[in-house]
DNA sequence: TGCCAGGCCCTCTTTAGGGCCTT
């Protein structure tokens, strides 16, 4: 598979919100996609080696039982950096996600050399009279069929997926495009709305 | 472990403030 065509879109649950602030990734769900198709995935829990807080139990059904049995944060993280390889990454709201990437990888010396794309801001600019951007209303909005449950790392990936592929979609009907490059949604989450159709037209 | 983030984006802006989005 080649780097350019190939799309990891992933989403980790964790502890909270920073990994500044102690927080660490208890889950990791990821989707492959190459030229539009699905090709892989990847689901782990992984023990931070702490007791999770009851509101993250609650958030994401994920308990300190499932937790106590899981792989730890290293090991599953190794698997994964492997799974990622050097592909282009893509991540709702991808601030948050990247952000605790880095911080995993970074605890057992890995990095990555892919590129990161927001579905969050490209959705912003491609759906502007959404009634808001957060995943579940974009899916709805979009008319995505909904793959299992929210706040599980892997549905929400898989519902990412979702997003990602109805938005290239809909660029190559809006603007009437046959290939979409990473470079180009790249572009797209830098362009100031104003210039979206600008940019997509040419 | 035990704290409460941070990048993006809009506007009543740029010598700033506040809402959105992620767990």
């Amino acid at each position: 598979m080649s780097q350019a065509d190939t799309v990891v879109i992933l989403d980790f649950e964790t502890t909270g919100l920073s990994p500044q602030q102690w927080d660490r990734a208890i889950e990791i769900g990821a989707i492959c996609i190459r030229n539009g198709e699905i090709i892989d995935q990847f689901q782990e829990l992984m023990n931070p080696g702490f007791r999770i807080d009851g509101f993250i139990e609650s958030y994401t059904g994920i308990s300190n039982s499932m937790l106590a049995k899981a792989p730890c944060c290293a090991d599953v993280m190794r698997k994964f950096s492997n799974f990622i390889g050097d592909y282009n990454l893509v991540a709702h709201n991808a601030s948050f996600d990247k952000n605790f990437l880095d911080a995993e990888l970074g605890r057992i010396s890995r990095k990555y050399s892919g590129n990161f794309a927001c579905s969050m801001l490209a959705a912003r600019r491609l759906y502007p009279n959404a009634p808001n951007h957060k995943l579940g209303t974009l899916v709805e909005y979009a008319n995505i069929p909904i793959d299992g449950v929210y706040h599980r790392a892997l549905d929400d990936s898989k519902m990412t997926t979702g997003l990602w592929l109805a938005m290239l979609k809909e660029i190559k009907r809006r603007y009437d495009r046959t290939d979409i490059p990473f470079s180009l949604m790249q572009k797209l989450i830098k362009t100031p709305k104003k210039k979206v159709s600008q940019l997509l037209k040419n």
